[in-house]
DNA sequence: GTCCCGCATA
DNA sequence: TATGCGGGAC
């Protein structure tokens, strides 16, 4: 390579990133892709707008959940619930309810936007947090979350790094995979001050051309050019933790519990294990003591409550 | 079976 | 650093 196509990727200037092969120009591909996301992309309601909380809850939901079914959830919430003040005000047990009725997964997400609310109430005084440092002190937002509200709320976040963009960025660019070395290139990669349009660019890309099955040419990937992967065929992408299955799992009976509990208002112990297991025998392996066992985390973990009342116990959300 | 825009806690 | 956490779609 005595004398380089400007278009290769190239290490840096005296090879001081071992990490990956970034590209000679970083304008080329960071235009590149901002043009790709302009000329077409997903709408999603909260791409329209630039309200934090909106958005706050709009991540929350998507954490782990598909985002076609998190746009009528996020449209009913905000119906209900339109401010921090409105949710902050709330019932525990009525946000946990709307959360399982809705099918959004993960119980405690809906506990810690409660109590995201209520910090936004206290703590910073209905002030909303604009800062990455600020945002990840409210309850449930870590790294993730903090930069995609402060990048699309008020375009003042830092590279994002999620799944998706680690999977492109160990594409495109042969990063190793290794957190540190993902946050490196991720940051380095992001045109300064666009953090709004150029997250949402990268994530999108993650989304709609390189998912766990590339689709380059479909998408009319704007990389393709640069792309690691595309040159060499080899599309694999770093390594996920596998879940263990979900059916007959302890999370799948606290879902239960959780649902039957929103449905009903408050049920006793035994009315409860009936229905959330066949097979439930009061005094057999999946019985009290096992219902209980569920019953004591959920209540730690602040979803539900319980009370002994007339030798009877009774649990509610 | 696998995947999906993480986080809190120990 | 490792583990628990929901549930629908594919």
């Amino acid at each position: 390579m005595a004398d380089p196509d400007p278009d290769e990727p190239v290490e840096p200037a005296g090879g001081s990133d071992p990490d990956a092969a970034l590209p000679a120009d970083p304008d080329l591909v960071r235009n590149a892709l901002i043009e790709w996301y302009e000329a077409d992309h997903r709408e999603f309601p909260w791409r329209r707008t630039e309200d934090p909380y909106a958005i706050l809850v709009s991540e929350v939901m998507s954490q782990q959940t598909q985002l076609d079914r998190v746009v009528s959830a996020w449209e009913d919430f905000l119906d209900r619930w339109p401010t921090p003040a409105d949710l902050a005000a709330a019932e525990r047990g009525d946000v946990v309810a709307f959360w399982s009725d809705h099918s959004l997964g993960y119980n405690n997400r809906a506990k810690y936007l409660h109590e995201a609310a209520t910090q936004i109430e206290t703590a910073y005084d209905g002030e909303f947090p604009r800062t990455p440092d600020e945002l990840a002190e409210l309850m449930g937002v870590g790294p993730y979350t903090a930069n995609a509200v402060a990048s699309f709320a008020f375009n003042n976040g830092d590279a994002v790094v999620d799944t998706n963009v680690k999977r492109v960025l160990y594409r495109a660019f042969d990063v190793p995979d290794d957190d540190a070395a993902f946050e490196r290139v991720a940051t380095r990669v992001m045109p300064d001050e666009e953090s709004r349009v150029w997250n949402n660019a990268i994530m999108e890309l993650g989304g709609v051309a390189c998912g766990k099955r590339p689709r380059c040419d479909e998408a009319g990937c704007p990389w393709r050019e640069w792309c690691h992967a595309y040159q060499t065929g080899d599309f694999t992408a770093p390594d996920v933790p596998t879940q263990p299955s979900f059916e007959g799992s302890r999370r799948q009976f606290r879902g239960r519990i959780v649902r039957l509990l929103g449905e009903h208002d408050e049920m006793e112990l035994d009315t409860l294990g009936h229905r959330i297991r066949v097979d439930y025998t009061p005094d057999g392996e999946h019985g009290r003591e096992w219902l209980r066992g569920l019953l004591t985390d959920l209540t730690e973990d602040g979803l539900v409550e319980v009370e002994d009342r007339d030798g009877e116990t009774i649990a509610r959300l």
